[in-house]
DNA sequence: GTGGTCTAGACCACC
DNA sequence: GTGGTCTAGACCACA
């Protein structure tokens, strides 16, 4: 029931925000169902020992985890996986995995890759990161 | 063979830095045809007074478009979209396009999409942005 | 003349204390009617139990209750209800509402209600906390 | 269609964090129409040195107005407030109202107030905040 | 000029 | 034990 930090790892020189590449884990593993709601992340300070950064960088990154509703706040435990709801109209959200989509079809297109390229590897992430 | 800076737009709310948003719009633009090599991109002057922003901003974009292999800069007459040559190993670029993919589907799982609801999804855009 | 500690419930992701809670949950079932001075409200144990919560929270809010002059410990037995007795002049009191009131108007128009959405709530609560 | 830092005031004595007192007070004064869409928060930096505090705190309070889409960020130039719009069915926002107006009922009651001293404290309030 | 990020370290409220 | 707040000060990205 409890979430290791070891499932956690930080780039320092990927240009991206320390906290923002917590939470992309977080959503990431949440995503895999390599973590449930229900679970605990690990203890800020834990958290922080464990990565080596600031405790206020861990603190912010739950913090926004909350603020989106992913997370909530028990008093006195620590930070739980929120039972995650499903938000908008399906055309809505159609829309919003478009321009999620878009550039990275474009990257593909860029590097040249062809249709019989791009399908098989969505197919491989979808079986990863499954329904 | 000159493309218009009409065909640009930028948000300057929109999270994303303005000179990047430009750099994706023409590789948005190149990748769906819209615009092709050997055609110039409106001068710097030009650009900043259509998009009401400031010039250095758009010089910086147009440097690493530069940088990056896309453009290449004609002494006296602007920047020319290249012809694009394409790098690296398959397998490299499969790489690539799979860290591209990813917090896609990670987003689509979180939007509560299935697989028969994201690949029509892919597929259309696969269409719009042909090989 | 027991309070059960049925009638209270606390939500320890809810942001407020959970002592807090506690504290306004008495005062509402008082304001409301609900449980009357001379009652004894729950032992310490008997709420924590019941709440699924660190007794040391349930004595905190007792202990408030008690300075603010709602409840008073008889000793041997609990905590008792107290009559309530009316503090400060008119004026005072109608600031202090003002100030507790204003903050739900503030909020009332953020959420772009109007007068005539707004009366018609506050006397049905005036109704179910009765003079 | 700037806003003056003036406007602002922190009570540090208040015991609600800084970066609250200040997103409180921006809906406050966006509620009661003294600020407007479209203007400018003071920058980070001005309201720090104005209210005294660390510019950090500043930036957290921009930065969740920002994330609940009261303000947004201009690059280069700011925080603007945002056009504000209305969500949720009104039977969810009256639900939100009431949930916030009713602890000041139930202070009202403890105050030992009359609907006929609380309704027009109601109205004068309704009318420094107008629709 | 604008806001954003991070650190080290102090202190607080709550459970 | 948990998370939250604030400071002082450094440094960065962007326009």
């Amino acid at each position: 029931m409890a979430i290791l930090p070891e499932q956690f790892e930080i780039h320092p020189t990927s240009g991206a925000p320390i906290y923002r590449q917590l939470m992309d884990q977080v959503l990431a593993l949440l995503a895999g169902k390599q973590i449930q709601p229900g679970e605990m992340l690990p203890s800020v300070r834990e958290m922080a020992v464990a990565l080596g950064v600031n405790p206020m960088t861990i603190s912010k990154a739950y913090s926004r985890l909350e603020l989106e509703g992913i997370v909530e706040r028990v008093r006195g435990r620590g930070m739980m996986i929120r039972e995650q709801k499903i938000e908008g109209s399906l055309s809505k959200r159609l829309q919003d995995l478009e321009t999620a989509l878009q550039p990275a079809i474009v990257r593909a297109r860029q590097l040249g890759l062809r249709d019989d390229q791009i399908t098989p590897l969505l197919h491989k992430l979808l079986r990863e990161i499954p329904e």
